[in-house]
DNA sequence: CCTTTATTTCTATGATTGTAGAAATACGAA
DNA sequence: TTCGTATTTCTACAATCATAGAAATAAAGG
């Protein structure tokens, strides 16, 4: 990957994890494999569905999150290798 | 360092790597070692010195950089133990 | 002292972002 | 098909943020 390409990718992932409830889910994820919206929803009380589901979008679309679909539920997980690349202490 | 602690940090770190003047001046002074804020300006011409000094501002009370003072100079460089837990992307 | 240079602080403004309610969509089950 | 659940999209609004001009501060050299 070239450095241009591979800088805007790094700032879309800084910033989606630059925010306090995306980076708690993405540590939640890092402990927990996996998760759907509705079960990341009961562990952070404080946020409605609709903001949940905006904040798991940018997570997805900056590439440190994989999704997978089972019938209603949406599965997330962390991409263990972007996480390496720039966030590697999700990993811990 | 708590758990806590530490997220909160990682946040402030990634908030300030999610932008990206901010990230080509760390990237920038990741290659070159130390700058002061009136070299890193040649080098992104596009940016007010205040604008420079805000963002420096903002990059050294996430704990990413370090600072030395020199007469009027102040010269700034990567703590490279902080990127290398939280960004060692900035270490290629 | 005054001047110049480097940097920061103050202030304001336009743009972006986090938030959530309501409506819409998707899908399985009855 | 109708119902219930999961999730997303639409919409709006308040809060945060990037930006830069102008004024202020700091320091070295006349």
């Amino acid at each position: 990957m070239n450095e241009d390409v591979e800088s805007k990718q790094a700032v879309k992932i800084y910033k989606a994890l630059g925010e306090p409830t995306r980076l708690k889910v993405a540590m939640i994820l890092s402990r927990e494999g996996e998760a759907c919206c509705s079960t990341l929803g009961t562990k952070l009380e404080t946020v409605a569905d609709s903001t949940l589901s905006h904040h798991l979008k940018q997570l997805a679309e900056s590439g440190l999150l994989d999704s997978r679909k089972e019938g209603t539920f949406i599965f997330y997980c962390l991409n263990r290798e972007v996480a390496q690349k720039y966030a590697p202490f999700l990993l811990n």
